[in-house]
DNA sequence: TCTGGCGTTGTTCCC
DNA sequence: GGGGAACAACGCCAG
């Protein structure tokens, strides 16, 4: 046993030493204490088998490096344990004489649960916790308590609850920690950043588009912000879901990991549109990331926010259960190029444009195939780089028109929405390869080629790219009587519940 | 209690 | 090819 105690800065969606207030409220405490500072993530191998897909774990991985780098710039270093937060932390707090921890506040059930029972364990042990909210620009929290604890349930209500939250200032370590604080070298033996191979075949990868990291955050970050016309112009509906390189920022992967600062981000924002004319949320900069923040709220103060049954959020749609074409969806091979285009791009490189999420998402639910959005919402858990609990359920609902959004007769065409931005099918041409040869007249509905055209671009329909699953022109108007269907039935639930008095 | 305005990002047809 | 209207199938919220 360690004679010297210690504090504890335990990362978890916050990894960054920039505008890291839990982190600088450990390093002063143990500065104050004379006790040793531990910076600790932790990581359960088995969670890595079943929910995080490989392209998102090499990006934690690479996050976590970069993370240790940082940390030994302020003479400080990242423990990694292996295991389960909830029985590994309870070890380490006897190990290590542990008296005090700081933590980042997250609404994400799995760490609120993990938090119940670390606190209770901290509680036993006379362990002082600190919980900093640093994940979302605003305390969510207490905009729903602004709300008089009511859910808001459209962007605009939401927009008016934060409108005149002043923002803080963000924070910076600006001291190196001093010698007597840092643990020694020996006790790190085990604990190491674990190198890829530690879990997965890096050899079985695509290159790597988005390097994980704080340092790679803080360069994108800057690079955009840097334009600031562009940044003043930005309106989301205008750019496009498949250009070959990303028409958006993609910092969202940087952001879900707490790669970088949302509150960093929100000042750079303002910063840059400030004296010129800009555009305005929902559809500025500013607005995607108040996008962000309106699902935190939504998602904080609804039971069961990632589910269909017992949200008090959600529309309840008896959607099918068709394993064959979930399957067929998730692998990009629904038969219909510009669906199985972005469905393949999401896998290997782990991030999509938005709009390109709004195409696949309503073809999987209620647009063609009538499958439930938690299905959807597993398979992005799984791919995304920038997957987030609150964001994902939150897109998926308003994607099935399930909350939030209501007008399911608008239904994204898998076939002429593409065209809008890309009439060549350039992006099918790249992700779609077997088609690439195909002329444009057919790109997008190949089905439709003449067997001599199909022939000659070297890819037979239903033998090297398969037949549509679905007919969309026929299930999309079928499934719209579905949906009729489904929000009379809610109504009348409605109705009874809160009979008229 | 009722009603009209409005909501980040639809499609298709027609001029 | 750009812009506007028809299509017909919405719920939330402020007044």
């Amino acid at each position: 046993m360690t004679k010297v105690p210690s504090v504890i800065h335990w990362f978890r969606l916050d990894l960054r030493i920039h505008d890291n207030l839990a982190l600088r409220n450990a390093i002063n405490e143990a500065e104050n204490r004379k006790h040793l500072l531990r910076a600790v993530y932790v990581i359960d191998p088995d969670i890595i088998k079943t929910k995080v897909g490989v392209n998102r774990l090499k990006f934690l991985l690479q996050s976590l490096q970069n993370l240790d780098e940082n940390l030994r710039k302020l003479n400080s270093c990242l423990y990694v344990i292996r295991g389960k937060a909830t029985e590994e932390l309870p070890k380490l707090f006897d190990k290590w004489q542990v008296k005090f921890l700081t933590t980042q506040v997250d609404i994400d059930p799995e760490y609120v649960n993990q938090d119940v029972i670390i606190e209770k364990v901290a509680e036993e042990k006379d362990i002082f916790i600190v919980k900093r909210v640093q994940h979302t620009v605003f305390d969510v929290h207490s905009v729903l308590k602004k709300n008089n604890g009511a859910i808001p349930l459209t962007y605009q209500k939401f927009l008016s609850l934060v409108t005149d939250i002043q923002v803080k200032e963000c924070i910076e370590i600006t001291k190196k920690l001093s010698d007597h604080c840092k643990a020694p070298e020996k006790d790190l033996k085990g604990y190491e950043v674990p190198k890829l191979d530690e879990f997965l075949d890096e050899s079985a990868l695509e290159p790597c588009k988005y390097p994980g990291g704080e340092t790679e955050a803080l360069k994108r970050l800057h690079m955009y912000m840097a334009k600031k016309q562009w940044v003043c112009q930005f309106e989301k509906p205008n750019t496009s879901p498949n250009s070959i390189e990303p028409s958006t920022t993609v910092l969202s992967p940087y952001i879900s990991h707490g790669c970088l600062s949302v509150k960093l981000f929100y000042h750079k924002l303002k910063e840059a549109e400030s004296g010129s004319k800009h555009s305005q949320p929902p559809v500025s900069l500013m607005g995607q990331l108040m996008w962000r923040e309106f699902y935190y709220t939504a998602g904080a103060g609804a039971k069961n926010f990632d589910k269909m049954v017992g949200n008090p959020v959600c529309t309840q749609i008896p959607w099918g259960k068709n394993d064959e074409h979930l399957k067929a969806w998730a692998e990009g091979r629904t038969g219909y190029p510009f669906v199985d285009a972005i469905m393949r791009q999401l896998k290997q490189e782990g991030w999509i444009h938005h709009l390109a999420r709004h195409m696949v998402a309503c073809f999987l639910t209620r647009g063609d195939l009538w499958i439930s959005w938690e299905e959807g919402a597993k398979v992005f858990e799984d791919y995304l780089l920038d997957y987030d609990w609150s964001l994902n359920a939150g897109n998926w609902m308003w994607l099935s028109a399930s909350a939030f959004f209501y007008k399911y007769f608008r239904v994204y065409s898998p076939v002429a929405f593409g065209k809008k931005t890309d009439k060549e099918g350039l992006f099918i041409r790249k992700y779609v390869p077997e088609l690439k040869k195909y002329p444009t007249a057919f790109i997008y509905e190949p089905w439709k080629a003449p067997k001599s055209v199909q022939v000659s671009a070297g890819c037979i329909v239903g033998e090297g790219y398969p037949k549509r699953i679905v007919d969309h022109d026929k299930i999309h108007k079928e499934n719209m009587q579905k949906m009729a269907a489904a929000y009379r039935a809610n109504k009348e639930k409605k109705a009874i519940k809160r009979p008229r008095s």
